[in-house]
DNA sequence: TGGCTATAGTGCGCCAGCGTACATACAGCA
DNA sequence: TGCTGTATGTACGCTGGCGCACTATAGCCA
């Protein structure tokens, strides 16, 4: 689907760059519509295009031996996928997997690769939502070894409306659970116990933020140091 | 301390250079002995070098919420510190704490700078292994979060071995402790099992691997898999 | 209307790792 | 020779999360 220009503002590494930059972009962007549980990488298999969300969302999953997937990043209008290809290397390392429904901007490789190689703003910009990556990165693999389900539950919920700028999305405990590395019943505990204090609701994967204070309040500090971070910098 | 030229090629980032490249790298290079415990970076203050381990190793650790520190990545002569500098960020993000003592050639941010403007070969080298890091730090993350304490030792000496290419080096089980995220005594047990099964000696910090072949079979397979990355790409 | 599937809730035994405290033991030094 | 600090080993009760199995409900479709 052919791109207006304004669309391109949706997404805040896009809206960083120059007017110019911006339009020049356009010609090879094109809207799609992304569906919860589509795979948008594997390790191993070449990447095809990048992806600039708009309104949706996108985890980045790696595996163990043995064991259930583990999220170690999540992408969202702030970002983009596909960062590999800045980075010189044709293929993730993690698998790309949409979370939340929604639309997203994408471009080739070999048009982003010449748009790359042009724009030096461009550049900026994602090495700079690199550097962003890691401190998340970085920050959750130290809170999944530390912190409890439930402050961690709190932590996720609150960085997916961040990024999807809504109190309401879609989820099933289960799918949680594979983000969070903790058996179903773990979420249904805690996800339990955050409703009981009037935090959430949630009726078949239908989730909702009632008292988004109450759940940072509920969420490890996590949540506040990769914030921080983010606007910081 | 000036620079051999024999010297830069102890490091496998800078062995990748040209010729022609690593020549010019020369001027700005200065050889400095780090001792271990030695803090390179903490989060929030500027980076003043750039590090090229040539027989050290340094880790990369961050903190959580009244916790002790985890180690989130580990740099020895395959890599470089102060990568944050390459994605246009004058500050670590991270803890850069010397683990082994040895010696690194290193560089001001500055000179960094420009030699990195200068030489393509050097950002592609710099690129590809931010890549290879970004790599190891996913596949440490779903590590701790998953596997067994002694597997995760066993994976963390085969490491350690391999970057600074000895089968001894001097580690306390306390730092070790913090290395992997568990308690002191917690590596007691671990370390305790691997001797038993004569996979290593140890004595008040000295460490030597006996049968690296039976420690890899310990070994989560999470050592496998960041090797054969690293190896194929 | 009934049956099927996806989602959520409960129960139970188990254990790795935690927090803590204390007991060695070795190494260097006065 | 003894002192002191560092490194290592042991013990004990606790608990969060695990694995597993089963139940309950809600929505969808035949």
């Amino acid at each position: 689907m052919p791109v207006a220009y304004s669309i391109t503002v949706a997404n805040s590494l896009l809206a960083a760059l120059p007017v110019k930059d911006r339009q020049s972009l356009l010609a090879h962007l094109e809207s799609v519509t992304l569906s919860a549980g589509e795979v948008l990488y594997r390790p191993g298999e070449p990447i095809i295009h990048v992806y600039f969300p708009t309104d949706t969302l996108v985890s980045l999953l790696t595996l163990a031996d043995g064991h259930q997937a583990l999220e170690v990043g999540m992408v969202g209008r702030e970002g983009m996928i596909g960062i590999p290809l800045a980075l010189g290397i044709s293929e993730s390392p993690v698998h790309a997997v949409v979370q939340g429904a929604g639309v997203a901007l994408r471009m080739t490789s070999a048009h982003f690769h010449r748009e790359f190689q042009r724009s030096a703003q461009l550049q900026r910009e994602v090495y700079r939502y690199i550097y962003e990556l890691m401190i998340q990165m970085t920050q959750t693999a130290a809170c999944n070894r530390f912190h409890r389900v439930e402050p961690r539950l709190a932590r996720w919920l609150l960085m997916t409306r961040d990024r999807v700028r809504s109190n309401r999305f879609h989820l099933t405990q289960d799918i949680l659970s594979n983000m969070l590395g903790v058996r179903r019943v773990g979420v249904t505990k805690a996800a339990g116990d955050l409703r009981l204090r009037k935090l959430i609701s949630y009726n078949r994967g239908e989730i909702c933020i009632l008292d988004a204070a109450g759940l940072e309040a509920a969420a490890c500090q996590c949540y506040q140091i990769v914030k921080d971070m983010h606007e910081v910098t």
